[in-house]
DNA sequence: GCCAACGTTGGC
DNA sequence: GCCAACGTTGGC
């Protein structure tokens, strides 16, 4: 079991709109190290909703239903001809009950190294068991 | 295979 | 709206 952080464009898909549709296919992803990421989520891993843009905050917590699987639409395909793109299904778990942006984890030292911090333009990454713990309390999750 | 040009993401 | 930090593309 592990916990990812997924960002979306809250314009674009918000958590509410999760909330919303009870269930979604999170495509929509390119980046190369964000699918390799995404190849390693499975049925019953959490992500956290991350809302880029103004918001700049956890906005919650879903659970995976799917575990990732091969783009419909546009697999592609790898050298090692594996498909390139994959998506995966998520439901929403909880919304957060407490506002954590992104300056308030830039402020935590202990996410230095943390990808969401580090690493720009990654729109999926991992979070280790320790970063989430925190993540979710700081989110009120 | 290098690298300049270009496109995109996402914080500011 | 700007631009830094990437990734990707294409000419050579």
């Amino acid at each position: 079991m592990a916990t990812f952080l997924c960002k979306t464009e809250p314009d674009d898909y918000s958590y509410d709109d999760l909330v919303r549709d009870k269930r979604t296919e999170w495509d929509g992803v390119s980046n190369n190290a964000a699918q390799m990421h995404m190849r390693t989520i499975a049925k019953g891993d959490e992500i956290l909703i991350y809302h880029t843009g103004n918001e700049k905050r956890i906005a919650g917590l879903a659970t995976v239903t799917k575990s990732a699987y091969p783009d419909p639409e546009n697999p592609g395909e790898l050298a090692s001809g594996e498909p390139k793109f994959v998506l995966f299904d998520v439901k929403p778990t909880k919304a957060a009950g407490n506002t954590c942006t992104l300056a308030d984890v830039k402020a935590d030292s202990r996410f230095a190294d943390f990808a969401l911090v580090k690493q720009a333009r990654l729109s999926v990454m991992p979070v280790p068991a320790k970063l989430d713990k925190l993540l979710r309390k700081m989110a009120g999750l």
